[in-house]
RNA sequence: GGGCGAUUAGCUCAGUUGGUUAGAGCACCUGCCUUACAAGCAGGGGGUCACAGGUUCGAGUCCUAUAUCGCCCACCA
């Protein structure tokens, strides 16, 4: 028998192993089930999961269990990213803890250190999946960084190379000084920095005259090649084709007319430094302006910089500026907020800079996935739909993706240079004096891959054959840059078809005043002790039922409790309905003789069944879980229990295990663990485990309108019915008179406990006693008792009731309503009409 | 600057293609230790659905405009 409170510590108890051991997670290829594939977005080796993880995962292994239930052959693909940049980042700094740089201690015994963290780190996620109760197949366990994934990604390399869609050159990329690498756009981070604007003068050779230069980054004057003025500005158009002396440096350097310059903005004239801007660089490409690097790769000064070498950037802006303000060229400044762009891993200040690098050519690829988006057959179907747009823009506006990193952790590039000589191949170029690029690929382009270089691609495997596409891939709404749209491209581009035919997007997890949950804010929840404090069925069911899909969701903790009471209401129900079919068995069960509440609530469990699948298919987590709640609850426990109580018998017992089931079955996709407690604890069950049992489905033979309306109305006479008592401070022992049909006489006398004693017979004097009755279409009920009638109480139910009626008829009487409103919407209102007129009869022969 | 979303009960949120008197949880009020559960049971109060128009027999839902908040993208010399 249950205990009397639920606990989920032992409920949660070597539970995972066991059903791990028994293989139930496994997928099977050969079965002639269908499949049903989803892979999961591979978190960073970096350390912990987060909630963030919690729900994203869960809402997976929901899908899952629902479709192994439903008889699908499931297959969910565990992983892990490298994560190149974000592990690189912490090996530095454990190494560097040690005494250790990175540097002196070697490509070679970095990558083992980074192997090592690797293996550290992989168990303790595999450790917290484990207590999340993720039904993860660990048999095709994938490393973006394995030796598959490796050949993948140079497969891809070289096939994109040879298209001419990789290329190598030079430009304006965004550095990292700090971590020593370029960056692609999406890792820069903009947040307002305070700065200002430095007007300098910039003096118009071989006169006194001079312009008035705006810039936030003095420093960069240095690589100054020209000044740019509009064409079309009537203050500067006669400049242009003369030059200016750069300040300090005392350089010569055109004033060029390009439409970059605003003649709104600012005074005008803008500095141009082709090597650290990227629309510089582009004025410098319209203009053939030499293009200067004034900075080393950890954005000190470098020689061209005289007289500030070897110091930083802001060192350099303040002498610098002490410098102009001596030779009188600093006019004024102009403090102001502006945005800076930071290193996403290092917050390092990113400084545009000049270099030469591996990059993806995008346009093509980008073109494709719109195209592919308009055909609704072959498209990404995002949910919710609006996602889509976020893709779509991106692909319209995206420019060439920056692939090479100055790193060491990761895929390293698979080319190779002698001299001026560049060879990209799967393999070493023959021949001697090859060097190969000592730099790695940004991480997300091996996660690119991610839907089918884990099922064995580039081979025709078997799994690639039957897994791809995957079903869905599920992932917050921050990723889609990163990820989805990466994953979309070159899966289109390499296996011709969408890598996932859905694209399930949530939101992000914030804490319960609704900011970003951040370690420098130090407001994160660790999954683990919700879990220790709450069970993993509660936090699951709390993370994947409390919002609307794509949504963002507050982290509640009186919320999670609220869903650890829940369990335990199933956990007593379950202890109730097991305490009373303890004696029943395969053999004993019966749907014969079902009584109306019998009847009902095999009703109500077939429209749940319903309403549940619909709503499990279109991905609405959150109705699925009020609507089970509320059936849990009000439906199963409140009243059918209850009911129960009054007619138990062997009709009754089954009715109970098989609606119970039916809950646990529904619910176990949520809450594995404790459903398969429960189901474990049945006197007869289909299965040996709930994990492999068969998802409920509909049964028309179970469906009875007519009983399940006139239970419904039951219900609704017993709370209004227990309304007027308490309105009217009716006791327990007062004399009843009760009229309604056989078969629910019971259900009244038992929910309103009325006993013999109670019932009123030819000789009780009612002469002397107050009244107070209530009638529907199936009962009729009157006290007799000894305090007064709450007349006020009655004038306002009839003053409302009155108000409906006159409301009600004067809809009905308008033609155009009845005319163009469905039938059915109409005849509710005139059957409503009618009841609330008997009512109403009833009410005012009280007064 | 472009785009997207939000605004519904004290709080957190649902509200399917427009259709009974807009729902839930928590909180609140009243009464109950009733034999599954007091982490519970029974009953109850509380919303002119941000705002102004429009379409419609009918609008929280569709259209237009406004306000406030949030997010994404771009620019920011």
């Amino acid at each position: 028998m249950l205990d009397k409170k639920y606990n989920h510590i032992e409920v949660e108890k070597n539970k995972y192993e066991e059903w791990k051991s028994k293989g139930y997670f496994k997928s099977d290829s050969k079965s002639d089930k269908t499949p049903y594939c989803i892979v999961i977005p591979p978190p960073n080796v970096t350390g912990k999961l987060h909630l963030g993880h919690a729900w994203d995962t869960t809402l997976q292994d929901i899908l899952i269990r629902y479709k192994r239930m439903q008889g699908y052959d499931t297959l969910w693909l565990p992983g892990m990213d490298h994560a190149a940049i974000a592990t690189e980042v912490k090996v530095v700094k454990r190494l560097k803890e040690r005494g250790i740089d990175k540097y002196e201690y070697g490509r070679e015994n970095f990558l083992d250190a980074c192997w090592e963290w690797t293996r550290e780190y992989s168990g303790n996620i595999r450790d917290q999946w484990a207590k999340l109760g993720l039904s993860l197949d660990y048999t095709k366990e994938r490393f973006t960084l394995d030796k598959g994934l490796n050949d993948a990604v140079n497969y891809v390399f070289v096939k994109l190379y040879e298209k001419g869609l990789i290329y190598r050159g030079e430009r304006i990329i965004n550095w990292d000084p700090v971590q020593m690498t370029a960056l692609s756009n999406e890792e820069v981070i903009y947040k307002e920095d305070k700065g200002a604007f430095y007007h300098i003068k910039y003096f118009i050779t071989g006169t006194d005259d001079y312009l008035d230069v705006a810039t936030t980054r003095p420093e960069t004057l240095f690589g100054d090649t020209a000044v740019a003025v509009n064409p079309k500005d009537d203050r500067y158009k006669h400049l242009i084709g003369k030059t200016v002396i750069l300040p300090i440096v005392n350089k010569e350097i055109p004033i060029v007319g390009d439409m970059h310059a605003d003649p709104e903005f600012g005074t005008g004239v803008v500095k141009i430094t082709p090597a650290h801007d990227p629309n510089d660089y582009e004025v410098g490409m319209r203009h053939n302006l030499p293009r200067v690097v004034v900075m080393n790769l950890d954005a000190t000064m470098n020689e061209n910089a005289p007289g500030y070498e070897g110091m930083t950037r802001e060192e350099c802006r303040e002498k610098l500026l002490e410098d102009l303000k001596e030779q009188d060229l600093l006019i004024r400044v102009e403090e102001m907020v502006h945005n800076v762009g930071h290193s996403e891993r290092s917050d390092a200040v990113v400084e545009p800079t000049l270099s030469k690098q591996w990059f993806v050519k995008m346009r093509p690829l980008a073109d494709r996935v719109l195209e592919n988006q308009k055909n609704k057959d072959t498209k990404v179907n995002f949910v919710p739909e609006r996602y889509e747009k976020t893709m779509n823009h991106w692909m319209e506006i995206t420019y060439d993706w920056c692939i090479s990193r100055q790193l060491w952790w990761g895929h390293r590039i698979p080319a190779w240079y002698r001299g001026d000589e560049v060879y990209v191949g799967l393999n070493a170029p023959e021949g001697d004096g090859w060097v190969q690029d000592e730099d790695v690929l940004d991480t997300w382009f091996s996660s690119a891959l991610w839907p089918f270089s884990t099922l064995g691609w580039p081979e025709e495997t078997d799994d690639f054959k039957r897994y791809y596409p995957n079903n869905v891939l599920v992932t917050g709404y921050d990723i889609i840059p990163f990820w989805v749209n990466r994953m979309t491209f070159q899966g289109l581009e390499f296996t011709g078809k969408r890598p996932f035919k859905d694209c399930l997007i949530h939101g992000l997890i914030r804490d319960k005043e609704g900011r970003k949950m951040s370690k420098s804010l130090g407001n994160g929840v660790d999954p683990m002790d919700v879990i220790d404090e709450y069970g993993a069925d509660s936090l699951r069911f709390f993370l994947t039922t409390n919002t609307a899909p794509g949504t963002d969701l507050r982290y509640d903790e009186e919320k999670v409790k609220s869903t650890w009471n829940f369990i335990n209401k199933l956990w007593n129900a379950s202890r109730y309905v097991l305490m009373n079919i303890e004696d029943l068995t395969k053999e004993k069960i019966t749907f014969s003789n079902l009584s109306k509440a019998d009847k009902w609530i095999l009703t109500a469990k077939n429209q749940l069944i319903q309403e549940v699948t619909k709503n499990m298919d279109s991905y609405d987590f959150h109705n699925v879980g009020n609507t089970l709640y509320q059936f849990i609850w009000e439906d199963f426990c409140d009243n059918y229990i209850e009911l129960s109580k009054a007619l138990m018998n062997d009709t009754t017992k089954s009715v109970l295990l098989d609606v119970l089931t039916t809950i646990l079955k529904l619910l176990h996709p949520f809450m594995p663990y404790v459903t398969e407690e429960i189901y474990d604890k049945l006197p007869v069950r289909d299965s040996e485990s709930i994990m492999i049992s068969s998802y409920p489905t509909y049964n028309e033979n179970e469906v009875f309108v007519n009983d399940y309306e006139d239970v419904r109305k039951v219900i609704t006479d017993l709370t209004e019915i227990r309304n007027l008592k308490v309105t009217n401070g009716v006791k327990k022992d007062v004399k009843v008179q009760l009229e309604t049909d056989k078969d629910l006489e019971y259900i009244y006398r038992s929910q309103l406990k009325i006993t013999d004693d109670n019932l009123i017979n030819d000789n009780d004097d009612i002469t002397s006693y107050q009244t107070i009755s209530y009638q529907s279409s199936l009962v009729q009920i009157t006290y007799y008792f000894e305090n007064e009638v709450n007349k006020e109480q009655l004038q306002e139910e009839i003053k409302k009731l009155k108000a409906s009626i006159e409301r009600r008829e004067k809809l009905l009487s308008n033609e155009n309503y009845v005319n163009k409103a469905p039938k059915n919407i109409v005849d509710m209102d005139r059957e409503k009409l009618k009841e609330e007129h008997e009512k109403l009869a009833s009410l005012e022969a009280q007064i």
